[in-house]
RNA sequence: GGCGUCAUAGCCAAGUGGUAAGGCAAGGGUCUGCAAAACCCUGAUUCCCUGGUCCGAUUCCGGGUGACGCCUCCA
C-alpha cells in the first residue's frame, strides 16, 4: 500500500521492540521508571490527593484529576478493576478564613465548593471517583494514627500541638530525596513563630489546638483539628482497604513536604511501607508564569468554561506528557480547539458515511485494511523486528493505530503519542473510508476513534443539537436559490447563517452545519 | 545555599546511539457555483553553545549559557 500514513510514525515505532511491553510508570520514589506489578492481580488501589474546597478550582487543579482520570481510564482499559479514592479537603485554615469572611460555617463553604468542584469534574468528563472521602468524617481514624504515633515514640503534644518527630525517623527524605541536615540549615534562615517549641525545625504538626471562632474535635490532647497531612494517609487505606497502596498520586508540589509527610506517619505507624508508586504530575502555568495570587492570574475551570468547551482543556492538558510544565495561553488553546475539531469532523464524516452507505457487509479488501477475519473479528496482531536491521515489522492496517496508542500509554502514560496515534487513524479514515465503503466498514473506523478516544475522556462523537424551525427554513431556502443559481441570494442567507455563528458546508450527503 | 527539571521548526509538542512523530499556523494544488471541510504537496541539512566517548550523538559523559520547580500554604 504505501500510503503517507503508514510511514509517518515516530522513530521509536520503527526500531526495536523494548525490553518490556508491560505499563511503565515513572516512580518519585525510585525516580526511575519502573514496570507497574499490582499488590493483588488484576487490582489497583489507587489514591489521588484532592483540592482544598475553599473556591472553585483553578485550572492548575484541573490538571491531575484530567491526568490521573486518565491514567485510571487507561488502567481500566487493560483490565484492571481500579479502587480509585480521591479526598476532598474539607478543614483547613483557607476554609475557616473563607467561611469568616461571608459569615458562614466553613461546613457551609465546602460543601458548596465540592458541589461545585463536582460539576466542573464532571464537565471534564472526570470520572467520579470510586469514593471521594472528606478529612472532617474521618477525625476519630485520625486521632487514633496520632495516638499510635505518640505511643511509638514518633509524636509529642507540645500545650496541645502534637508534633511529628521527624528525628527518629531513618527514612524521613526517601522520598524527597532531600538531606535532613540540608533541610535543617535551610530551616535555619526562616523564622516560624512557634518553632521554639519543636524539638527540631523538621518536625510537623499532626494535631494543632483550636482557636476561637474554629471547629474543633475533641482528642486526648484537647480541642483541636489534624495537621493537613494526617488524613490521606487515613482515607488512603481505609477505602482501599489495605495498609499497603499501589499508586499514591498528586501534583509535584506535594512531593516535600506532604507526600513525605505523610509516608513518614504511615510507615512509622504500621512498619510497612505505604505506597508502591509515587506519581507525581509537573505544573501548569499561565502565560509563562506560574499561578499564584500575588500575580493574580489564577484562572478557574469555569472561567475556562465560559470560553471553551472543557473537553478543549483536557485534550490540551493530555497534548504533553504530566510530567512536564505546561503552559496555558490563549494560543495553545486555540490550536488546542481546533485539534480536537479535526477529529470530531472525521467522525462526523464517519456519521455520513455510515448514514448513507450503499452496502451493508465488508469486503475482503476492507477486512485487509481492517487487520480483521472472515466474521470481522480482529486478527491478533503480534509485531516481530526485522532480524536484520532491526526494525519493526508493523501491520499494515488498522490495528496499527491502537498498537501505536497503547505503546505511547505503556510508556508512562505518553497522552501526546496517545494524540498523535488518534491523528493517524483520522488520516486513515479521512482517506480510506468513502462514499463507496460498506456500513460496516465505516462503523469498524468509527468504533476505533471514538474508543480510543474515551480511554483519553476524549467525547469526539458529538450529537447535532438541532436547529430551531427559522434557521431551518433558512438552509432550505438557500439550497431552492443554489439550485436555481442564484448564488448571490445563496451566499447572502450564508453570511446571515455566519453572523448568527452558524457555518454551513456543502457536502455530497447534502447541507452540514456547524456552531462557531 | 541544598535538591531536581528542562532547552527540538512561526507556535505547541513527542522521540531515539544510526540520522527528526503529531497538532496548530503558513504557502501551493485537487474538489466545489464560490466557500467550508477533506485530501495531496512544501517546510527543522538539524534538535541552546562547547569539549569528549563512539564507525556514528539531537540522543551518553564533562563544561558553559539560559529558563524553571521544590526546600514556606499551594495541584
Amino acid at each position: 500500500m504505501g500510503r503517507r500514513y503508514e510511514n509517518s510514525l515516530p522513530a521509536i515505532f520503527q526500531r526495536g521492540l523494548g525490553d518490556n511491553m508491560a505499563l511503565r510508570f515513572y516512580n518519585t520514589l525510585t525516580q526511575s521508571i519502573q514496570e507497574f506489578k499490582p499488590i493483588t492481580e488484576g487490582k489497583v488501589l489507587m489514591y489521588v490527593c484532592g483540592p482544598t474546597v475553599y473556591n472553585l478550582i483553578h485550572i492548575g487543579n484541573a490538571r491531575p484529576m484530567i491526568v490521573f482520570d486518565t491514567a485510571r481510564r487507561y488502567m481500566m482499559y487493560k483490565g484492571y478493576d481500579v479502587n480509585y479514592v480521591s479526598n476532598f479537603t474539607d478543614v483547613d485554615d483557607k476554609i475557616i478564613n473563607k467561611a469568616n469572611e461571608e459569615g458562614v460555617t466553613a461546613q457551609e463553604i465546602s460543601q458548596r465548593y465540592i458541589a461545585e468542584t463536582k460539576k466542573d469534574m464532571a464537565d471534564m468528563n472526570v470520572l467520579p471517583a470510586t469514593t471521594h472521602p472528606l478529612a472532617t468524617q474521618e477525625i476519630p481514624e485520625m486521632i487514633a494514627l496520632i495516638s499510635d504515633l505518640e505511643k511509638k515514640g514518633f509524636a509529642y503534644n507540645v500545650n496541645g500541638t502534637v508534633y511529628f518527630r521527624t528525628r527518629k525517623d531513618p527514612d524521613y527524605g526517601k522520598l524527597s530525596h532531600k538531606n535532613l541536615d540540608d533541610l535543617r540549615s535551610g530551616f535555619r534562615d526562616l523564622k516560624v513563630s512557634g518553632e521554639d517549641q519543636k524539638e527540631d525545625p523538621l518536625d510537623f504538626v499532626l494535631w494543632k489546638p483550636m482557636k476561637p471562632g474554629e471547629p474543633y474535635w475533641d482528642s486526648p490532647w484537647g480541642k483541636g483539628r489534624p495537621g493537613w497531612h494526617t488524613e490521606c494517609c487515613v482515607m488512603s487505606r481505609k477505602y482501599l482497604h489495605s495498609t499497603t497502596i499501589d499508586i499514591h498520586a498528586g501534583g509535584e508540589d506535594l512531593i516535600f513536604p506532604h507526600h513525605e509527610n505523610e509516608i513518614a506517619q504511615v510507615e512509622c505507624s504500621t512498619g510497612q511501607e505505604f505506597a508502591h508508586y509515587w506519581l507525581h504530575n509537573a505544573f501548569l502555568n499561565i502565560n509563562n508564569e506560574k499561578m499564584s495570587k500575588s500575580l493574580g492570574n489564577f484562572l478557574t475551570v469555569r472561567d475556562v468554561g465560559k470560553k471553551y468547551d472543557l473537553q478543549v482543556l483536557r485534550f490540551f492538558m493530555l497534548s504533553a506528557h504530566y510530567r512536564r510544565v505546561l503552559n496555558f495561553s490563549e494560543e495553545s488553546m486555540e490550536a488546542a480547539k481546533a485539534s480536537l475539531g479535526r477529529i470530531r469532523t472525521a467522525v462526523r464524516t464517519l456519521n455520513d458515511h455510515i448514514a448513507h452507505a450503499k452496502t451493508e457487509e465488508l469486503t475482503e479488501e476492507e477486512r485487509a485494511k481492517l487487520g480483521v477475519d472472515e466474521n470481522g473479528q480482529p486478527i491478533a496482531l503480534e509485531v516481530t523486528s526485522d532480524p536484520e536491521t532491526g526494525k519493526l515489522i508493523l501491520p499494515q492496517d488498522m490495528r496499527l493505530y491502537r498498537w501505536q496508542f497503547e505503546q505511547a500509554m505503556d510508556d508512562d502514560l505518553n497522552t501526546a503519542d496517545a494524540e498523535a496515534a488518534i491523528f493517524n487513524l483520522v488520516k486513515f479514515a479521512n482517506i480510506e473510508v468513502t462514499e463507496n465503503s460498506s456500513r460496516a466498514f465505516a462503523e469498524a473506523v468509527k468504533k476505533e476513534i471514538c474508543e480510543l478516544s474515551d480511554i483519553l475522556g476524549l467525547i469526539v462523537d458529538v450529537k447535532e443539537d438541532s436547529l430551531d424551525e427559522e434557521i431551518e427554513k433558512k438552509i432550505e431556502e438557500r439550497q431552492a436559490a443554489r439550485k436555481a443559481k442564484d448564488f448571490a441570494r445563496a451566499d447572502a442567507i450564508r453570511d446571515e447563517l455566519l453572523a448568527k455563528g452558524i457555518v454551513l458546508k456543502d457536502t455530497r450527503d447534502g447541507v452540514r452545519w456547524e456552531r462557531v
